[in-house]
DNA sequence: TACCCGTGGGG
DNA sequence: TCCCCAAGGGT
């Protein structure tokens, strides 16, 4: 039996290596200041779904200003919102947010809800969005897995170079597993997690001689072994239905008068796509069309 | 599950 | 230039 003078040094969970260089060197986000609301939280976890966070700044300050409680949003018309949620990318996402600001003013009394089943029935709010709330507007203990959080978890506890094809469950129960007890402590090793995926755990090139956790990194541990697994087939976008869609709503944006639809015509020359894309649009309720055949950006309720 | 949905910056 | 990527959700 080992009796020997030295204990087998304790590895620091990643937990205890994170919390420290969190507390210590999170980003000054704005939504992050003491006095943020819920449902500031909330609306900038819906702009930051797939959009950088530089872009997201501005719009998320001025957003709160003009629309500081769910009630506020939900009297406005889409048209104003989709304008203020500018070049932000996937307008969608604003039509939703729209629309979970009128559910949670009629029937949730105006206050962003805290479980993450009640979130996840509101309009544009999935598993990622429901738990980033729930954490970290409320400070539960929730795990929360995004895109960072799972090339992390990847690395860090499986040693691989990046997360590959989801793995929904699987991260819930790994995430979990990193949580301390205490609900605000978890609730910081989740945004945690996620800062250290966007500033040191990067995609390409991982700044690890200055990661704060890789004496409890797998992939540091094995020597950064490069990613083996399937990728992910490239998206692509010109010439897309979504490009055309952009341009067709970039129109529509910057115009205050109905437009007529020859003005909509000049931004594609492929007519049936053209054609298709704005029918979509409508379907989407992110345009509408007059009586008298002109268009304008959605006004839906 | 795979694909669709915007936009712009960086390597 | 081109490609990849960025706090996802809906279908």
């Amino acid at each position: 039996m080992a009796r020997s003078a030295t204990v087998a040094p304790p590895v620091p969970p990643l937990a205890d290596l994170i919390l420290p260089w969190f507390d210590a060197q999170a980003r000054d986000l704005p939504w992050r200041r003491a006095g943020t609301t819920p449902w500031g939280v909330m609306v900038s976890e819906f702009m930051l779904q797939q959009t950088p966070v530089a872009r997201v700044e501005p719009v998320w300050t001025r957003w709160m200003t003009d629309w500081p409680l769910p009630s506020a949003l939900a009297a406005a018309s889409r048209a104003d919102v989709l304008r203020a949620w500018g070049k932000l990318g996937y307008p969608r996402r604003a039509v939703r947010l729209h629309e979970a600001a009128r559910v949670i003013a009629t029937e949730h009394d105006d206050v962003v809800p805290s479980d993450v089943d009640i979130l996840e029935t509101l309009p544009g709010v999935g598993s990622y969005t429901a738990r980033a709330v729930a954490a970290f507007a409320y400070r539960r203990r929730c795990p929360v897995v995004d895109t960072n959080v799972r090339r992390v978890v990847a690395r860090a506890v499986h040693g691989r170079g990046a997360a590959g094809p989801a793995r929904t469950k699987a991260d819930l129960v790994d995430v979990e597993a990193l949580l301390p007890a205490d609900e605000p402590a978890a609730a910081r090793v989740c945004a945690g997690l996620m800062e250290l995926g966007a500033v040191i755990c990067t995609a390409r090139n991982p700044l690890c001689g200055v990661c704060p956790a890789r004496g409890a990194c797998a992939w540091h541990a094995a020597g950064h072994p490069a990613y083996t697994g399937p990728r992910r087939p490239p998206q692509g976008y010109a010439g897309t239905d979504r490009q055309v869609r952009g341009r067709l709503l970039d129109v529509l944006r910057d115009t205050s008068m109905p437009v007529e639809k020859a003005v909509l015509d000049a931004v594609w020359s492929d007519a049936a796509q053209r054609d298709r894309c704005l029918d979509s649009l409508l379907v989407d309720g992110l345009a509408e069309q007059l009586a008298d055949g002109r268009f304008r950006l959605g006004c839906a309720p």
